[in-house]
DNA sequence: GTCTATATTTAGATAGAC
DNA sequence: GTCTATCTAAATATAGAC
């Protein structure tokens, strides 16, 4: 791996496990065992390197929703989006763990943020009014706004919440499946019968998940 | 005022301006016109500010749930714990665009948080009750929690969620009612016919205020 | 591309005089 | 209680050799 790649990735991996404040640019050199100057060649500043990793995600994301995928159903369209935007988020949770300060700090980021988050409302939005034309949820036009709108932020704080519940060691992948179902608790008692079978199949999908996840982590401790 | 009360005052205020990790023990010092080393005479260091803080804080929503208040109606008592739970959030804004760190570094905080948090959760979920009983909401005891539980987070990462999507000098007290609103749009698809009317005239109520604000912030601006 | 060495700056904190 | 003076430690960043 290039160098500039291999200070890419270990500073996101530093950043999510201590913080990106608590993380300098010597840690990050330390970790690689490279110089500081050696860093300093490759990236300009701290904010290049977060920059950066930040245009990794947005191109993870436009990846995870590649126009070229096939056509699925409507259930499968909503899992496929919970399933991509959650685990990008995990994968770059310092991020999301610290929006306002990265985002005040480097003002072309901020508006590349917003895109990215008005690209995925835009995603959800057709897909719900997938399951509004399929008669699966009872709800007008400015109700299906409305629930868009509380959806995004759910999931865009999800992380943020998450990590001022608990401390720090307690949070691991599983969280991201508790994001989802509570996604999905929040539209449920907004469906038809019919909604309601769909919304629930996918909540017992995602209840296994994080059972599964559990007993990961379980192992992980032994 | 005490000096020790004057820089918890001076500290507050340069915090919400302009983020916690921005400002300095120098900077507060600063502010007020006395030296570095008369700050240390009053507190340890800059994480005790923070922490008195958030004691200041808690004060304050203990007093604005006092026991001794008159016994009122459900709606006024929903009305009264919006009103009192936001304002507090925005007046103390700083500590909840940053949650995740500033709790990290602080541990003893963290359990203050979660006890706040669990006060206040409380409080809600007996207005909510008080709502279903009266049989102005259509939800279950579990539908109940659920929702509880995603108001719990939509009110909790309100400050954070609007620090992330505007730039910091779009913000003003106007968000507040916003965040109010949200909350509201969130029950009002799971309310009773009955119920409908009492969740559209809060709603109405804080659509009012909002405007005020923004005349207010328009005023500001010329 | 990478290292060593080092400069610059600032945040956090303390000692001791008044 | 408050100030002046100052120290330590750390973070950011650069210069120049290899």
């Amino acid at each position: 791996m290039k160098t500039q790649d291999r200070i890419i990735h270990a500073a996101l991996a530093l950043f999510n496990q201590h913080g990106e404040p608590n993380i300098t640019t010597n840690h990050i050199a330390a970790d690689l065992g490279i110089s500081p100057g050696n860093l300093y060649y490759h990236f300009r500043n701290k904010e290049a390197i977060i920059h950066s990793i930040f245009d990794q995600y947005a191109q993870d994301l436009a990846l995870a929703f590649d126009p070229s995928q096939p056509q699925e159903d409507t259930q499968a369209l909503l899992q496929h989006y919970l399933d991509a935007t959650f685990s990008l988020m995990w994968r770059y949770r310092f991020f999301y763990a610290n929006l306002p300060d990265i985002l005040r700090r480097d003002e072309a980021l901020q508006h590349k943020y917003l895109d990215a988050q008005q690209q995925l409302q835009t995603n959800l939005m057709t897909i719900l009014q997938h399951y509004s034309h399929a008669g699966w949820l009872n709800l007008s036009e400015s109700g299906l706004a409305a629930v868009g709108e509380t959806l995004k932020q759910v999931a865009s704080s999800w992380i943020f919440y998450q990590s001022a519940q608990a401390p720090q060691t307690h949070i691991h992948a599983g969280v991201i499946y508790k994001g989802v179902l509570q996604m999905l608790a929040l539209l449920h008692p907004l469906t038809s019968s019919q909604g309601q079978t769909a919304i629930a199949s996918l909540m017992d999908h995602y209840q296994q998940q994080l059972v599964r996840q559990d007993i990961r982590a379980l192992d992980t401790l032994n």
